[in-house]
RNA sequence: CGCGGGGUGGAGCAGCCUGGUAGCUCGUCAGGCUCAUAACCUGAAGGCCGCGGGUUCAAAUCCCGCCCCCGCAACCA
C-alpha cells in the first residue's frame, strides 16, 4: 500500500469571516489533493481553524458574547463556504477541540521536561488598550508611541520561553542541506537569510489576567499558550501523534500549503525547531509550499482599505467551478495574483464554455447525429491517440511541480487540437460522402474525439471536479475515473450519452 | 545599509532553475466553417523580453552594474 499523501492548509483565525484568499489557499490544496487521489494515492487532507488566542476575545468581547459563542459562529461560516467550494477534507483541526487540547498539554509537558521551555522575566512597554507589549518598531518617526495605543506603561511581566538558539546552527544546516524543503526556490532563500539574523527565543504564554481565551500551561495554571504554539501543533495533533501513533507513522510528514506571510518565523523557523525539539528526524521535517497573495487591484486586500472580495458572493454569481478554474489557471503558483471579476469571468467564457464545453457538446451532437452514439475503435494506435498520452504525461509533469497552471494549459492545447482536428475533418461533409473511406474518416473522428474528452473529463477533475463528473456522465465513461485508467484506451463500441451545456456561458451586460 | 518579488507585442500573464524557432488569454484586422453553448477554425498586424555591460557559436533565460514598481507594521492566506 502506498504511503498516505498528507496535506495540511494552514488553519484560519476566527476573528472575522473568510475572504478570497482564504479560499484560495483551500483550493489550492484541495486541487493538490484531488490530485493525488486521482493518482490512486491514499490521501488525507487536513485543514481546519485557530479559534484562540487574543483576538477573538477582544471581537467577542466587543459584540458583548462569550468567545467560544463568537468562535464557533465564525468557524460555521467557514465550514460552509469549503462545502460550497467543494473543498474535500479529510480531517477538522479546531484548536478549542478537547482531543487538540490535550495533545497540545502533552506537548508542552514534554518539551518543559526536556528543559526546551523556561520562565523569565521581560519589561517593556505595554499598551492597554490594545493588550499588548510595544516594540520599536510601534514607535512612529518622532520616537513616540502614537494615539492609536492609547495609554502606554512601562511594566514588567513574567512568561514562558521556548528556545530557539540552540537550534539556529541546526535549522541552517538543515535548511541548506534541503533544497526541495520549501517552494518555491525563492521563499527557501528568504528563510535561510531570515534564520541568519535570527535573534531571541519565543515567548509562549500569556498571564490568564490578560488572555483567558487559550489552552492553560500544564506546569502552571496562570497561563494559556501564546497562538502559534496551539496553532502549529494541529498539524499532529489531528493526524494522530500521541494518540493514534500507528496513524500518525502512515502520514506523516506533510506538504503544509502557507501562505508566504506566515513562514517567517511560523511555519520556518517556529514549527521545524519545535518538531526538532520533540525528537523528529530530518526526514521527517515537513516540506512547506508557499503561496502568495490575491490582490486587488494590484494593492493588497485589507481590511483598512475595504477593498475584500467575498468568496460566498463569487460562488453565487459564478458557481464554485468558475473560481475555482479562475483562481488556479490565472495564479502561477508562489507568486501573488491579480484578482479580477471581468477575468474571471472571461476565462470562463473561453476556456470553459466556448472552448470545452462547446467541444463536447458539438461531439456529443455529431455522435449521435451520426451514429447513435456509438464510437468504434481504430485498429491500432493513432498519432493522435499517442498524442492524448502526452498530454497526460505533460499534465502530470507539470502538476507534480505544483504548476498547476501550466498543467491546465497542457490540457486546454488537446481542447485546441480537438477543435481545430473537428474543422479540418469535416464531420459533417464526411457523414454525407457516401464512400466507405469517409464513413471510417468519420468514425476515426468521433473516437479520437470521445477519447480525448474523456482523458479531458481526468484531467479537468482536480480542479473542477463537479464539471468532471458531469463530462463524465455525459460521457457514460468511469465517473471517479482514476488517471491510471487512461492508459486503457477507450473502448470499441462505447456508447456516448446525450449532450447537455456543461458550461453556460455567463451573459454580460456589454452584448 | 538590508531581505525578497516584479518589470515580456494595446491589457493581463507564462517561459527564466535545466541557454538554442518568444508562448497563452483578451483586444484589433481579414478570411473560413455551419456539427455546436452567436460557439469553432485559419491567417495577419503588433515585441530593441526595463537599461547598460559581460560570458557563450548562441542570452528573455547565466554573471555584473544601474533604473522603476510592490511587499518585508497591524488585521491577514
Amino acid at each position: 500500500m502506498a504511503k498516505t499523501f498528507f496535506i495540511t492548509t494552514a488553519i484560519d483565525y476566527t476573528n472575522a469571516a473568510p475572504h478570497i484568499g482564504h479560499a484560495y489557499e483551500k483550493i489550492l490544496a484541495d486541487v493538490i489533493a484531488r490530485y493525488h487521489r486521482l493518482k490512486g494515492e491514499p490521501v488525507f487532507f487536513l485543514t481546519g481553524v485557530d479559534q484562540h488566542g487574543q483576538k477573538v476575545q477582544q471581537t467577542a468581547q466587543k459584540e458583548g458574547r462569550p468567545p467560544e459563542e463568537f468562535a464557533r459562529e465564525v468557524t460555521q461560516k467557514f465550514i460552509a463556504l469549503w462545502e460550497k467550494l467543494g473543498i474535500r477534507y479529510d480531517g477538522w483541526a479546531a484548536t478549542t477541540d478537547d482531543h487538540h487540547k490535550v495533545i497540545v498539554r502533552k506537548i508542552l509537558d514534554r518539551l518543559h521536561a526536556a528543559g526546551a521551555i523556561y520562565k523569565a522575566e521581560h519589561s517593556g512597554f505595554y499598551s492597554v488598550r490594545q493588550e499588548q507589549f510595544l516594540t520599536d518598531k510601534e514607535r512612529g518617526p518622532d520616537g513616540e508611541f502614537g494615539p492609536e495605543w492609547g495609554e502606554v506603561t512601562e511594566i514588567s511581566e513574567e512568561n514562558y520561553y521556548f528556545r530557539l538558539a540552540p537550534y539556529r546552527d541546526w535549522l541552517l544546516q538543515y535548511i541548506a542541506s534541503h533544497p526541495g524543503y520549501v517552494f518555491p526556490d525563492f521563499r527557501q532563500v528568504e528563510l535561510r537569510n531570515a534564520v541568519e539574523r535570527l535573534g531571541g527565543d519565543l515567548c509562549i504564554s500569556r498571564p490568564k489576567s490578560r488572555l483567558s481565551w487559550g489552552i492553560e500551561l500544564p506546569f502552571d495554571g496562570d497561563y494559556v499558550t501564546y497562538v502559534w504554539f496551539d496553532a502549529l501543533i494541529n498539524y499532529i495533533s489531528f493526524s494522530g501523534f500521541l494518540s493514534d501513533e500507528a496513524g500518525f507513522r502512515e502520514r506523516w510528514p506533510a506538504l503544509h500549503v502557507i501562505g508566504k506571510d506566515i513562514l517567517v518565523p511560523a511555519h520556518g523557523v517556529y514549527w521545524p525547531i519545535m518538531l526538532h525539539a520533540l525528537g523528529f528526524p530530518d526526514e521527517e521535517i515537513p516540506p512547506l509550499l508557499v503561496h502568495g497573495y490575491v490582490n486587488i487591484a494590484g494593492a493588497k486586500m485589507s481590511k483598512s482599505i475595504g477593498n475584500i472580495v467575498d468568496p460566498d458572493l463569487l460562488v453565487d454569481r459564478h458557481g464554485a467551478d468558475a473560481l475555482r478554474y479562475y483562481l488556479m489557471r490565472e495564479s502561477t503558483t508562489g507568486q501573488d495574483m491579480d484578482f479580477s471579476e471581468d477575468r474571471l469571468i472571461q476565462r470562463y467564457n473561453t476556456d470553459l464554455a466556448n472552448d470545452l464545453g462547446n467541444l463536447l457538446n458539438r461531439t456529443l451532437n455529431m455522435a449521435h447525429r451520426y451514429r447513435e452514439g456509438i464510437v468504434r475503435a481504430p485498429a491500432q494506435a493513432t498519432p493522435f491517440m499517442e498524442e492524448i498520452l502526452r498530454t497526460i504525461a505533460a499534465w502530470q509533469e507539470r502538476f507534480e511541480q505544483h504548476h498547476i497552471h501550466g498543467a491546465l494549459e497542457a490540457a486546454w492545447t488537446l481542447v485546441s487540437r480537438c477543435n481545430g482536428m473537428i474543422e479540418e475533418k469535416a464531420p459533417w461533409k464526411l457523414a454525407k460522402d457516401p464512400s466507405p473511406e469517409a464513413a471510417a474518416q468519420l468514425d476515426d473522428v468521433l473516437y479520437h474525439l470521445a477519447a480525448a474528452l474523456r482523458a479531458l473529463s481526468v484531467l479537468i477533475a482536480p480542479v473542477l471536479p463537479s464539471a468532471a463528473a458531469g463530462m463524465a456522465a455525459q460521457l457514460q465513461t468511469a465517473p471517479e475515473a482514476s488517471v491510471n485508467d487512461l492508459y486503457e484506451p477507450l473502448a470499441d463500441g462505447h456508447q456516448l450519452g446525450k449532450p447537455t451545456p456543461l458550461f453556460p456561458r455567463i451573459e454580460t451586460e456589454r452584448a
